[in-house]
DNA sequence: GTTTGGTTTAACCAAATGGTTAACAAAGGT
DNA sequence: ACCTTTGTTAACCATTTGGTTAAACCAAAC
């Protein structure tokens, strides 16, 4: 049987789905597109991964599967609350900063068909807030935090790391930045969005 | 001149294309759907709009005025920062609540084709945040805040705001909400993010 | 060296898409 | 009454879209 190429074939189509479709979005990737990202024709995509649909499932799945482990850090680790805070909005930042497209995708996909959601719910590896919950109910308890609800705190950390990357163009436009000017306004935030919570939320 | 339905038949696709350009947006969205949507011929999009592209701009433009003016309000307004955060939050958050599809349309398309914000700066009343960076600085000076610049500040405010609408699938999955409890969520933050905000910040 | 079975290609297809056209209707102005 | 302007419709059009097919290709098994 021929396989020389073939296990470089399937990994190459994922790679340029993913290039195309967290650029352009389900509705305006094109299979064509795809398949000249990839260097190759068009009924190979069929060939392997059947439909558009499919192939952008692999897609979805793959970016999921990136952001969640990063999730788990600051809903699963066994640091307090405050470590958790700095070591997370740093190494979180940093890491959307290197992948803008990751959460765009994400939200935007997620948005565009909310039952989508259900499937990843269903997965090993979905994030769950429950621990996290209780470890900030007891710092509270403790008097180590202000009074907060731990959804609120996690609601909060997630909007001040993402929204400046989803809605950069925008705030660009805001701030009157450039690319450059607003890479290094992202690069303060590693440190200061988590000062800036932990002001927020200390006793 | 027949004039009997026209003023009307106008208002009418605008209203439809803002129904279907907001929920699928521009690569989503169908001519065909519009002019169900509408109830008319399909030709009366393009007899009134020549193009989708056309059309569009016209959906986009009006969403980005209805935003612009919340955004002046904390931006331009006379009161302290203090002030202004409380008043924007809630009534930012109570507006976006009831029109939850705005910011995801517009961070969504913005991010399709970031030249576009090109076109709404030179529009009259395109936000400028000079006056409340002044003012961020002023207060710092004066002790009443710690310091921060205020760009990050806007940003925070606006994340904080704005995340929780864009990204509810999302977080809606996280912590296991219905639509019901989110909206309570969601209620409870037009208080507790000033709040939030204001220890995060007050000297 | 021929068979074998996965791989790759070019040509093809039906459906959908944005857009156009030509005819028609309604309303005013003269 | 007649003509012009504006509004509306149904039929049509070229192109693009996701998807299919049948034949060619090619490395290995026999």
């Amino acid at each position: 049987m021929a396989k020389t190429k073939n296990e470089n074939t399937e990994q190459q189509i994922l790679e340029a789905a993913k290039k195309v479709f967290q650029l352009k979005g389900m509705d305006g990737a094109r299979m064509q597109e795809i398949a000249d990202e990839a260097g190759i024709n068009k009924a190979m995509l069929h060939y392997y991964y059947r439909s558009k649909q499919l192939l952008f499932e692999a897609v979805f799945s793959h970016a999921f599967a990136m952001m969640a482990p990063q999730l788990n850090q600051i809903l699963n680790d066994d640091s307090s609350i405050e470590e958790k805070i700095r070591h997370f909005t740093h190494d979180h930042l940093s890491f959307i900063m290197e992948h803008p497209y990751l959460p765009k995708f994400i939200i935007q996909e997620l948005n565009r068909n909310p039952d989508f959601v259900t499937n990843m719910k269903t997965k090993t590896g979905f994030p769950s807030i429950e621990k996290f919950k209780i470890q900030v109910a007891a710092e509270v308890k403790q008097g180590i935090l202000k009074p907060i609800a731990g959804e609120q705190l996690f609601i909060n950390i997630l909007a001040l790391n993402i929204f400046p990357i989803i809605a950069s163009p925008m705030i660009k436009a805001f701030i009157r930045a450039d690319d450059e000017g607003y890479t290094q306004l992202l690069e303060s935030r590693k440190t200061e969005v988590a000062n800036f919570i932990i002001n927020a939320i200390k006793a």
